[in-house]
DNA sequence: GAGCGCTTATTGTGATCACAATTATTATGA
DNA sequence: TCATAATAATTGTGATCACAATAAGCGCTC
């Protein structure tokens, strides 16, 4: 049975506008680092009831994007090196993996939308806009590693992201203006000339960049514990 | 088991009580795959109010370990062989990682608790408990794990552990039996000789005996029908 | 016996209120 | 002036009710 309005199945509730409002303001870093999560206070901001915000926020810290204390409170999630390191070493892990898994269903369509992406992040580097560099940078990767249809893999990646994005994005302005030699396009070559091995060794170099350049700037931290090389063993 | 401590701070909420539960019947595989859960319902057979299991059901979900459908409904996630795919592609990627991480953190305690879960493991072949085997297993592993601290990486595998624990647990039966060379005492053995190399091999060799004796079973028909019966069997 | 329309039951979503605990603020003391 | 106690505001947790949408039963007709 159908229906001929097709409103009825993707009408969005309101924790989902809720938790995608909250969801993308972590990704562009929009929250600063340790700035605290009031339930009441956030539903008034996002003009939204409070039974959608705290289902919201639920999901949200049951991904590890929102830190939740002894006291029940709920927080953006500070950075350390320990969890710097793990966020980094996740996604040298599972990225190249995921883009690889999902050469073969790039299409030309999605190929030009990835493309797309790139250079929004070029306008962004040019325009001085960090919010924009955010979310371009996060909609290039998972506009390769969401064609393989890898759902379990990505999920895993989106809850990494979210946890580094507000981290990245106090950093943008100490570091974001240099450019390295673009990684992003030797992906977007390999995925042209269909090169796994290429494509896995673009990702790699491009996490391996933001690793250097990010990397150095945590030690402004009270670093009592920092563990020196971000990822130790590489496979 | 565990008893209450300072009760002051973790004091557990209803929520935390009802996500415990449910998780742990998740993870020893007490619910098979494609079953309904009902908000409702479900907190009527836990025994809690509707809003902590409204919490709970929320959190798993989030995390991947309970499906949502378009209906909103929730229910236990079905086993595909991409899902599968997906899932033992990362634990291999993160729990040798993991594993190595946590070498340095092994104290004699420590690897006491681990033999203890080994010891329960072989216990339940004999006796021919599948939950405990379930349970037991997943002891021993995260036991590793978790000495390492790698809060953000051990969040990430709780979550693909949940999402094989139910389907896991349905082909026990048929395969559960078996027993190959045991990785779990290399994997002792390596941590007693403080050899990452050796454990990260044990690691990997255990998750890819498991692959080696789930995979077969999801070769079996188009199995949407299928994923009810445990015992039965196999070709 | 199988398909169809109606009624009933159950579902998830959301709002609203109550409560205890914690935090922030103010008043009071030396 | 500064520490301290009392008060007020804000927090998360949980219960209860309302509502629309969907699923399940059920009687009916053909």
């Amino acid at each position: 049975m159908r229906d001929e309005g097709d409103e009825v199945r993707p009408e969005q509730t309101m924790q989902d506008r809720a938790y995608q409002t909250l969801r993308h303001a972590l990704i562009v870093g929009k929250l600063p680092p340790g700035k605290g999560i009031s339930l009441r206070a956030m539903a008034e901001d996002l003009d939204v009831g409070v039974m959608p915000m705290r289902a919201a926020i639920a999901r949200l810290s049951a991904e590890n994007a929102l830190t939740v204390h002894d006291n029940r409170r709920v927080s953006i999630p500070e950075m350390t090196t320990d969890r710097f390191d793990q966020l980094m070493q996740a996604r040298l892990l599972i990225e190249p993996t995921c883009a690889m898994r999902a050469l073969g269903a790039i299409d030309e369509a999605t190929l030009a939308r990835i493309r797309a992406h790139d250079d929004e992040i070029n306008r962004s580097y040019q325009i001085g806009d960090a919010e924009l560099y955010m979310a371009s940078n996060h909609a290039f990767h998972f506009e390769i590693y969401r064609a393989g249809r890898s759902e379990v893999l990505t999920h895993l990646l989106e809850s990494v992201w979210m946890q580094f994005g507000p981290f990245m994005r106090t950093v943008y302005g100490a570091v974001g203006a240099v450019r390295l030699t673009d990684k992003h396009e030797m992906a977007i070559d390999a995925i042209e000339r269909r090169d796994v091995t290429r494509l896995k060794l673009a990702i790699e170099a491009d996490i391996l960049d933001g690793m250097d350049l990010l990397g150095k700037s945590i030690f402004t931290q009270p670093a009592e514990m920092r563990s020196v090389s971000a990822a130790s063993g590489q496979a």
